[in-house]
DNA sequence: AAACCGGGGGA
DNA sequence: TCCCCAGGTTT
């Protein structure tokens, strides 16, 4: 190594040394294999560490290697991330295996542009294997990054323009020295996780404390500075839990609908105003599968998706007698058994519904 | 209940 | 550059 640690930045030395010491231990942190690493970037998006430890260990169990998943069937992929949301995440690494599989010899390329190439990989994880898995010299910039950044540097700008970025990646390049990629960046992270947090952060703990501007100029709480989200949409569905024997009928969702590509009870807005839920079911089930049958309320619950707030209110339809022969053009989905359904990824609504099927 | 967090990807 | 994707946590 050509620099000694005392010969960097004062900031960068600081940090590294604050992450050897309080870093969480994480699996993929052991061996910093870059299929790991990049497993572990990719679920890690949208999801808190404590709930990816679970799914990372399950994961590897079941594929060990680039090679062993290049082979997996997607359905059995999607059921190990069930529940974690985003299943296009999952779809995007498969893609990305058979493509490692076919043009790069079963390995992660190095190069950042080779790796953004990849399904799922954008800048952010590109960077991310770049620099933690390889040890190069890339900086990286996610929502930790910007945060910490915007209060060391009393940044003023809002964090998603161009010129945001710029500053950031031109920091985190000048305070990456020899070698040290791997700790600086993960450190950067790190204290936005633990320390420089969005609200009410530790900065009586923080290595940086002196340095950063924002403590100085008594800002802290005005960075970093982001646009102001368009509000929630709120959304009243009903779902339709349809059962003939003892198979349910499920349907896979089109692209660009909610819960797309994934297989859901079929599912309808309902407006409040006016009917009743109950009447609103029963114009549906008229409507929608020439169906008037009795039905009973299962337990309603909320979901979040994105920007909308749903109120989900399944009913269990009884009695119906169709069977795979008979049933109408208005069932263009498939029935399960509670059995298949367990075998089935299904999103939180999905997984909501059938929870209470299987306590009944 | 409202506000906030957040990468990738395509228009 | 902006907006969507199809969840979850914090206040």
């Amino acid at each position: 190594m050509s620099n000694s640690v005392d010969q960097l930045p004062e900031i960068h030395q600081k940090l590294c040394i604050w992450f050897e010491d309080q870093q969480r231990s994480l699996p993929w942190r052991e061996t910093y294999d870059p299929y790991q690493v990049w497993i572990s970037e990719i679920m890690a998006q949208q999801t808190r560490m404590d709930t990816v430890i679970g799914y990372f260990h399950r994961w590897m169990e079941k594929y060990p290697t680039i090679q062993d998943l290049a082979k997996a069937e997607e359905e059995e992929l999607l059921k190990l991330w069930e529940g974690l949301g985003y299943y296009s995440r999952a779809r995007n690494i498969l893609k990305t295996a058979k493509v490692l599989q076919q043009d790069f010899g079963n390995q992660l390329p190095q190069d950042r542009k080779a790796l953004e190439s990849l399904p799922g990989i954008g800048s952010y994880t590109a960077g991310a294997i770049a620099s933690i898995a390889y040890q190069q010299e890339e900086p990286i910039i996610d929502g930790n990054v910007q945060r910490v950044f915007s209060r060391l540097f009393d940044w003023k700008e809002d964090v998603a323009k161009s010129v945001s970025k710029k500053f950031f990646t031109q920091k985190g390049q000048e305070l990456l020295l020899n070698g040290k990629a791997r700790c600086f960046n993960q450190a950067l992270m790190e204290l936005g996780a633990l320390i420089c947090q969005p609200q009410n952060p530790s900065c009586t703990d923080c290595p940086l404390e002196v340095h950063c501007h924002a403590k100085a100029k008594d800002t802290i709480a005005l960075r970093p500075v982001k646009a102001k989200r368009p509000s929630t949409i709120k959304k009243n569905v009903i779902l339709f839990v349809i059962q003939s024997g003892n198979k349910y009928y499920l349907e896979k969702q089109a692209k660009g609908a909610l819960w797309a590509n994934m297989w859901s009870f079929p599912y309808f807005d309902f407006k409040q105003q006016g009917s009743s839920l109950e009447v609103a079911a029963e114009d549906l089930l008229r409507e929608k599968f020439q169906l008037r049958k009795n039905f009973r309320f299962l337990s309603p619950f909320a979901h979040s998706v994105t920007r909308y707030r749903i109120q989900a209110y399944p009913l269990l339809v009884d009695s119906f007698e169709a069977t795979e022969e008979n049933w109408s053009k208005d069932f263009s989905g498939q029935w399960f058994s509670l059995q298949e359904l367990e075998e089935l990824s299904l999103p939180k609504s999905g997984v909501m519904i059938r929870q209470q099927l299987q306590d009944h």
